[in-house]
DNA sequence: AGGTCGGCCTGGCAGC
DNA sequence: TGCTGCCAGGCCGACC
């Protein structure tokens, strides 16, 4: 699925084909395609125009359009964007056709295709209403020189959801999805379950570095394909061959040799070494008491009744 | 306000 | 073989 280096490949590949050359025709083929604005207006006002820049937050692609007229892609989870395909692809949901240059005096083609139709287009007019757009919805990327580890634990102050739905927050942060942040946490030796808000000092650290490191990884790779995904010529990215746990349940930790296993946190398969990654410690009554297993009969002078919190 | 959960959507696959 | 039903998950909105 498109995460920040996979929506990175397919901006860099497209960039050189299309920055400088005009829109002949963008066809919206999905109506769901598009947001607030219908897909009628979407292509009156797309139509025509010159593409000044191709560019990317989080995981948005942006085609910069000229008058300030910013069309930007999400891809969720089945989106691929194709240049040229021999044939139109089926679950095409936008075809846009691109003037020919004198070069190659042929136009040329770009697919957004989407089996599951969770992608989407928004249409953004004006530089000042796309930057409220995206401060709306995206926090830092982890590859911005600000994403420092006082910076993550600022953010993460006093919440108690587990460190993985909050890396998964586009708002906290931007760009990184299910795969990164199963990495990024392995690399940073936490365990998905902990809450945000108590991670130690040195552990902010370690997470801020991991993020990073594992999307610029996953951009070296030109992005992770498990089954959508595809560069804008259709070739896999490899970044999958890398995953140290991510859906490798029941295989060994590249680093202990224990065996990965898989749970479910904020609703996404989550994968893990519980020894790399230890449990964090349950928050229960101070005093430890033993267990009703091993506690001896109530009442017996060695244990009196455990003290009621509250 | 912070946190959780269901809906969107459809290809692929396990199980019968 | 063919059918049913579940699973995958980014994001949003509804709800607690």
């Amino acid at each position: 699925m498109p995460e920040l280096p996979e929506v990175e490949t397919i901006r860099r590949q497209l960039e050189p084909l299309v920055t400088g050359r005009r829109v002949t025709r963008l066809d919206v083929r999905d109506r769901r395609w598009t947001g607030s604005v219908g897909p009628d207006s979407v292509t009156a006002t797309v139509s025509g125009r010159r593409i000044e820049r191709l560019s990317r937050r989080g995981k948005y692609l942006i085609w910069e359009l000229e008058d300030e007229v910013f069309l930007l892609m999400h891809l969720r989870m089945t989106g691929t964007l194709l240049v040229d395909p021999v044939a139109t692809p089926a679950h095409t949901r936008v075809a846009i056709t691109l003037q020919p240059t004198p070069a190659e005096g042929c136009g040329r083609l770009i697919a957004f295709v989407d089996p599951r139709r969770f992608g989407t287009g928004e249409l953004v007019c004006g530089r000042g209403a796309l930057e409220t757009f995206l401060d709306a919805r995206l926090g830092l990327e982890p590859l911005d020189p600000a994403f420092t580890a006082a910076h993550l634990r600022t953010l993460a102050r006093g919440r108690q959801v587990p460190i993985k739905a909050f890396v998964l927050d586009q708002r906290q942060v931007a760009g990184v999805g299910n795969i990164y942040a199963d990495e990024a946490l392995f690399g940073a030796r936490i365990h998905p379950l902990r809450p945000a808000g108590r991670l130690s000092a040195a552990q902010y650290g370690a997470l801020a570095e991991a993020l990073e490191q594992a999307l610029r990884a996953g951009i070296a790779a030109r992005g992770a394909t498990i089954d959508d995904f595809r560069h804008v010529d259709g070739v896999r990215g490899s970044f999958q061959d890398q995953f140290r746990v991510h859906r490798r349940a029941g295989l060994p930790c590249p680093d202990c040799a224990t065996l990965v296993v898989k749970m479910v946190v904020a609703g996404r398969g989550t994968y893990l070494c519980e020894a790399c990654q230890p449990r964090p410690r349950l928050r229960r009554a101070p005093a430890a008491r033993p267990s009703a297993r091993t506690a001896t009969p109530a009442g017996s002078p060695e244990s009196p009744p455990p003290a009621r919190r509250r």
